[in-house]
DNA sequence: AAAGTTGTGCTATTACAAATAGAACAATAG
DNA sequence: CTATTGTTCTATTTGTAATAGCACAACTTT
């Protein structure tokens, strides 16, 4: 299943499931064009209510990262693409931080910091 | 004032006041020994509840970053300071992920994604 | 054209976290 | 001793997440 949740995590399931396609995308694990599977499915396979679903696909769509038609279904964008190279510069800084004991919230508190200057 | 917070946003209070510290912290504005303001006052300051600040205090005492005793208030921890290094590269990540239209809370996802893994 | 699929919109309920409020208390500083 | 400052407690209010069920609109398939 491409959509993975972690029920006893803290962090939101609709954005779970958003970072989940996000990382995929990253990945090059998905492309422009291709469609992620119909909402009623996610919500049967992972044992969730189907607006759960939604919300994480329309938090996509609000990104630009896939388009969602009725009928059609969530289809990853034109342009959604991540860059590999900002992924692998993800794993480094996750990395570093790591090594020097800093963490998760610390090193988001130090990346929205930045983005807002 | 060295604590800010954004009344509007979605993040928690108490997370913004925290992490306006670790940020200062990272930008070496403040050091081991260095006492901050205390809650009652902040909390008066920002208009806000003195259990909001005290819960951002605590949480950077579960970080390591500062010291809580009663009658002394909260002081930054020895070897609190993080890595410049660290700093930077978060710098140039943001910078990357701008350049390439990746918003905040994509970063954040991928972050958070990476860490959880 | 008809039928099926899929997201949209709505109301409603439950559960939980954030924030507020007020009070009493314990440890430290002066 | 007195003032300061964090700690702990109970309680209330507010907002978000998640759930549930239903009707509907737009698109695809046959």
């Amino acid at each position: 299943m491409l959509l993975r949740i972690d029920p006893a995590s803290s962090v939101p399931i609709f954005e779970q499931l958003a970072a989940s396609v996000r990382a995929e995308l990253a990945r090059g694990g998905l492309r422009a064009g291709e469609r992620l599977p119909g909402a009623r499915d996610v919500a049967a396979a992972l044992e969730i209510n189907i607006h759960t679903v939604l919300k994480a696909y329309q938090s996509l769509r609000d990104e630009g990262l896939v388009d969602l038609r009725r009928g059609r279904g969530a289809v990853i964008a034109e342009g959604a693409a991540l860059a590999p190279e900002l992924l692998e510069a993800v794993r480094e800084l996750v990395g570093e931080a790591r090594r020097r004991g800093v963490g998760a919230g610390t090193l988001v508190a130090l990346i929205t910091e930045e983005y807002t200057r």
